[in-house]
DNA sequence: AATGTAGTCAACCGCTGGCGG
DNA sequence: TCCGCCAGCGGTTGACTACAT
């Protein structure tokens, strides 16, 4: 808005601090408050711009800035404010005293989104990852597979079903996920979900030249094989039985501190609109009029 | 030892919203 | 109401480092 930006400015110093621009920086403070931000480069006999001091100060030099690891309580917090916020990271700094927004979202870019997708959460939604929803089908798959086998479908039926390229991809698609879950124990840790499909392992192999018989109940998911024995519920559209529905798998097993916030807290066009109501024992979906009124207090 | 690749994080850039004239 | 100034925010970049080949 007709105000010049920094680098229009004359000379002007960009990139890396130097630590006898920290140390002017921090002395003029100390002595005189940073004030307005815009003159404090020329009163304090620095060749930089209001904003770049600005940004040197909060993020690094203030003498509250808590530098170092992140705890497992730290993190718990970001992941879970950010189910609720979605990228707000100054209001989920203020949150972490001694915690600069710019740290959270460095954090987060670069080891909290990994860790939730290892966890199967898309760490833009917090909901489950649908990519593993085909995964959830695999028992049915298989059983339904087995039964077309007994059945003793005509070679004519599998050459058919073999000749459509969704349903190899599917089939690809399966096999590497399989594959990748049975080859490194680390996931088996990180996800009960996971670990509960190591038993798969074994069904890798029956998976090999099964494409065509697989792919025929999952064109048709309304078939009686999907009632497993256990309740089922539908999700993306494809009735799962609820012991695999990534509907249902929570985002993280620990517990979490006491920051209640009702579910309509999230903005409509937040990408955490679907926030993980069965973490931490929140119960969002019953909010009541006490919680509506003070949750962006509690927040913010 | 040299080179390539991936990860990390400080700093930059552009935009937004609050405020005052 | 409009306009300009300013601080703050979030996304992105690029330098640096660690690790792999």
């Amino acid at each position: 808005m007709g105000r010049p930006p920094c680098y229009d400015e004359m000379g002007v110093k960009k990139g890396p601090w130097t630590p006898e621009e920290d140390k002017k920086l921090v002395e003029y403070i100390q002595r005189h408050g940073h004030g307005s931000w815009r003159n404090l480069p020329k009163n304090a006999g620095l060749n930089r711009c209001g904003k770049s001091c600005r940004l040197r100060w909060t993020n690094y030099l203030r003498p509250d800035v808590k530098r170092g690891k992140f705890s497992e309580d730290e993190e718990q917090i970001i992941i879970h404010l950010h189910s609720i916020l979605g990228n707000k990271w100054s209001t989920i700094s203020r949150r972490l005293p001694g915690r600069t927004d710019n740290e959270i979202k460095n954090y987060w870019n670069t080891h909290l989104k990994k860790k939730l997708l290892l966890m199967g959460v898309d760490p833009v939604t917090h909901a489950p990852r649908t990519d593993l929803d085909l995964l959830a089908l695999l028992p049915v798959l298989l059983a339904a597979a087995t039964g077309l086998g007994n059945s003793g479908s005509s070679r004519n039926d599998v050459r058919g079903l073999q000749s459509d390229p969704v349903h190899l991809v599917r089939l690809g698609v399966l096999q590497t996920l399989i594959q990748a879950m049975t080859s490194s124990p680390s996931n088996a840790a990180m996800n009960p979900l996971v670990s509960a499909s190591l038993g798969f392992a074994q069904l890798n192999q029956q998976l090999v030249g099964l494409a065509p018989d697989l792919s025929a109940v999952a064109a048709n998911p309304s078939g009686s094989s999907f009632q497993t024995g256990t309740k089922t519920e539908s999700c993306s559209g494809i009735a799962v039985p609820v012991a695999f529905s990534s509907c249902a798998v929570p985002a993280s097993p620990s517990t979490h501190p006491p920051i209640s916030i009702p579910q309509e807290s999230a903005p409509m066009d937040s990408p955490a609109s679907i926030p993980f109501e069965d973490w931490h024992g929140l119960s969002l979906g019953e909010s009541n009029a006490d919680d509506m009124i003070c949750w962006k207090d509690i927040i913010e």
